[in-house]
DNA sequence: TTTAGCACTATACTTTTGTATAGTCTCAAG
DNA sequence: CTTGAGACTATACAAAAGTATAGTGCTAAA
């Protein structure tokens, strides 16, 4: 297993092997951003449609979602296909890379809620 | 447990539960910006002054690291300790909570490297 | 032949994030 | 009484990220 902790435990900071850096990078990017993740929840729940998705992420300006679509397609998390050319009709669809990323976000929420718990023990 | 997984199955986007977007947004919130993980990543090597994080920390001006380092301390994930006045001593530490952020980042190495090799496979 | 839906794109901003460079404050040693 | 170290702060600026609003190109149905 390559990981952080381990790492630490050996290396310099400054020696951090290249390739976690790289790895660590990629996750950045995949969920960077105000609207990275929720496009990626959307996706999750079957929107998989430019006009669903608007409708169901909201505030979210066309603008912000072709964007966001184009880098999230870019790094190989969504796949784009033209479905018909009268009704236009594209769909957009998580590759399964795309589907893993929910280990990163449960990750995030563990420790989000454990952190939360700690902070009101901490304050009272 | 509380899981975005688990969410996915039984809700709508719109309907997910405040407490598990709290606890993504505080994660979120820990990682953002081209500091903090370097921050972090140095605090865990026992750079715990601010002169020797600005040494090993590429390229960061005191400017920001000083902001970064007051961001991660309202957020409870650093601490500030004054141990002398002359000379000024001023130690910054990971709380608990600031140690377990790497599961958080293993998570992100793994996905990250996992993805990666994925990619590789696509493209030949 | 106009209208409407879909999937965007274009332009002009505003806000947030990060950089560059210099300066402050406090003490202690030379 | 100047110099230097440590830990910053101040000001100005540049770049990146996000918002607001309007418009395009295609087709199909009314």
């Amino acid at each position: 297993m390559n990981s952080f902790t381990e790492v630490l435990q050996e290396e310099e900071v400054n020696h951090c092997p290249k390739p976690l850096i790289l790895a660590l990078k990629d996750t950045m990017n995949a969920v960077k951003g105000k609207w990275k993740l929720p496009i990626i929840a959307a996706l999750f729940h079957g929107k998989n449609r430019f006009k669903n998705l608007q409708e169901n992420i909201e505030k979210i300006t066309p603008r912000m979602l072709s964007k966001e679509l184009k880098e999230l397609e870019i790094n190989g998390i969504v796949t784009r296909r033209v479905l018909g050319q009268s009704p236009l009709l594209i769909e957009y669809r998580l590759t399964p890379s795309g589907k893993n990323i929910t280990k990163v976000i449960d990750a995030m929420i563990d420790w989000g809620l454990t952190h939360r718990k700690a902070e009101i023990k901490m304050t009272k």
